[in-house]
DNA sequence: TTTTGGCACTCGTAGAGGAGGAGTGCTAAC
DNA sequence: GTTAGCACTCCTCCTCTACGAGTGCCAAAA
């Protein structure tokens, strides 16, 4: 009986027709039936005879069928199969690659270039393109600048080693002069520099006792320190519109949902930041992220680094039917190029 | 015959009925049927009297029926006219400013303070908010650094006196001293505090003959000023899921189309530029904005300012059939809250 | 033991037909 | 100028049916 492999082990002729099943799923979005799957299988076997396998594969839980007489669509746990052992994975055209190279190449901001790297992705795919800003805890002060107003407010220019500059807006609760500003900001540059902002936090409490009188001016930096390494993560998504294009997406409370966790991107942040320890290219499946709205979704991400340090992460949100064939070596391949064009424009500081 | 009143003005008793049967419209979002508008009207009329009127306001392009057997649904003709002449403003809570005053003075960075206005539109109306980035060519040159990078790159940071704070890393052509970049930064910072970017461009061609030895590098400073001028436009848009809930924008194609947008700016900062002269309150309806896109929507603008500078406009997006009754006042004392936090924190800067 | 053809059955989709209702325009009377 | 009455239009909703795709199961073939 062929009810037997059901226990452990796919055999190999039920492994290749779950790969047939799923791509010609993802190809034409609807579910398989067994006439069709027979004769895209080319083992020239009949329906009654894929009908068996497949019986078998839903038992497995690898397929399911929306009602009785449609076809099998791929559930979840058919999908990770399939991505994790049977997906023979397309190599990248040399030519796309260059040109993505030359985009991000010519870029000397970073933060442009994390908004190109997400505009590609989402123009290649025809999916929504993600990318998380670098993370704060991972980036050394290079640089700082205080800039008296009006009002006895000082603007606090920070500038980072990745070459991002961040600013805020402090009130001191004692007026300090322009040289007490200028004399604060030339002690911070000097002790502080290479230093990461974590690390920072720290340190400052440590100079307090040191410092005597001139406590109350640097407890006013410590601060405007500490707020701008509060600066919450964000991250940048482009083609969201893209999403409206899909069939399974087109249930009109699940897509606001999706569009909602665009727009309030904590939830977002949170799911990515997941995302960051893992090596090479990571894949949430529908339900496999743990948000609702992305039930229907697939998330390929992988991280990117400057040198040893990973700074945040890169991917791709498209409905769980999508070409992961073609999507995991552009991810992989983005983040690399990210990575290194990045290296290049940050590198040592002098 | 009543057809008399057709020619030149509308009766006072035909205005009225335009005006209850747009706000029954309004609220119930389907055309209004002569029963319902003669009851609702409050007159006295038998439905037959009410259907002589609305032929006629139809004669005049004032309303419409989307087929034979349906009520009338007012024509962006008749919107104009309603919101021109019929409106009846509602006055805003009191207790509603002050908490927008509330959310708006505690922020000190004005980009916060901007993207908080554009949150709070679309929060109240549950709509869109948009509100546009102060327009550069309005903003005066405050402070400017250099800081040098590795390979002979260099950051320039540029505080415009709106407190914000622009930054562009740009490669010279000859390699420059730390000591020549100070040099440039203290002569720039003497020479252009306070005047327009725009004005600028234009100094520095003058400097550029009397500079002499030094032409290099200023040469390097001028590109980068002038590059950080070149920053195209922006604007924040806030609630665009929101637009989801309106069953007349429920065509999947038209949803999209406006989607997009709101991702590719530049349309929407061109429309939205084009309201920043208009004093007060600017009203686009439906095909008036001259976007297809927005065909379906109105748009509610106003202008807001420092001092006697305007810098951007803030807005609403919606549906054609809002209430703008609520809208309108909501729009112009957010425009004016702004104006007044920008003004408190930017003021004269020291 | 595996594969296959046959067959009854299920279920979603698409289309036709019909009833009901909302609203209109017109006409004639008030 | 206003109103009641009436015939007419057209949209919406419902039901019913036919159809097709696909299934599960069984018994026969390989």
């Amino acid at each position: 009986m062929s009810r037997m492999s059901q226990s452990l082990e796919l055999t190999e002729r039920a492994q290749h027709l779950l790969k047939v099943l799923i791509e010609r799923y993802i190809d034409e979005g609807q579910p398989v039936g067994s006439r069709a799957l027979a004769r895209e299988a080319g083992l020239n076997l009949s329906p009654a005879t894929v009908r068996n396998v497949m019986a078998d594969l839903e038992e497995m839980g690898l397929v399911t069928s929306p009602h009785t007489s449609a076809g099998r669509v791929p559930t979840v746990k058919g999908y990770r199969l399939f991505i994790d052992s049977l997906l023979t994975i397309e190599p990248l055209d040399q030519d796309l690659v260059q040109r993505l190279w030359e985009d991000l190449e010519e870029l000397e901001d970073p933060q442009e270039l994390l908004e190109t790297a997400s505009q590609l992705l989402a123009r290649i795919t025809r999916m929504a393109g993600v990318v998380t800003l670098p993370q704060r805890r991972q980036i050394a002060f290079q640089h700082i600048e205080f800039l008296p107003l009006s009002g006895g407010r000082v603007l606090v220019i920070l500038v980072t080693d990745d070459q991002e500059v961040h600013n805020r807006i402090i009130r001191p609760a004692t007026p300090l002069t322009p040289g007490q500003l200028q004399q604060a900001a030339n002690y911070l540059n000097a002790h502080l520099s290479g230093r990461r902002l974590t690390e920072i936090r720290a340190a400052l409490v440590q100079e307090f006792k040191d410092a005597g009188r001139e406590l109350q001016s640097l407890l006013e930096m410590a601060q405007s320190l500490i707020s701008a390494d509060a600066l919450e993560e964000d991250c940048l998504v482009a083609g969201q519109t893209n999403l409206m294009s899909f069939a399974e997406l087109s249930d009109w409370s699940r897509l606001r949902e999706l569009f909602e966790i665009f727009e309030e991107k904590r939830n977002l942040i949170h799911l990515l930041d997941q995302c960051i320890e893992a090596e090479g290219v990571q894949i949430f499946i529908g339900e496999e992220s743990g948000y609702q709205p992305l039930e229907q979704c697939s998330l390929v991400t992988r991280a990117y680094a400057v040198g040893d340090r990973v700074l945040g992460v890169l991917g791709v949100i498209g409905p769980t039917r999508m070409h992961y064939e073609r999507v995991i070596p552009l991810v992989d391949v983005t983040a690399r190029l990210l990575s290194t064009a990045l290296n290049q424009k940050i590198a040592s500081p002098s």
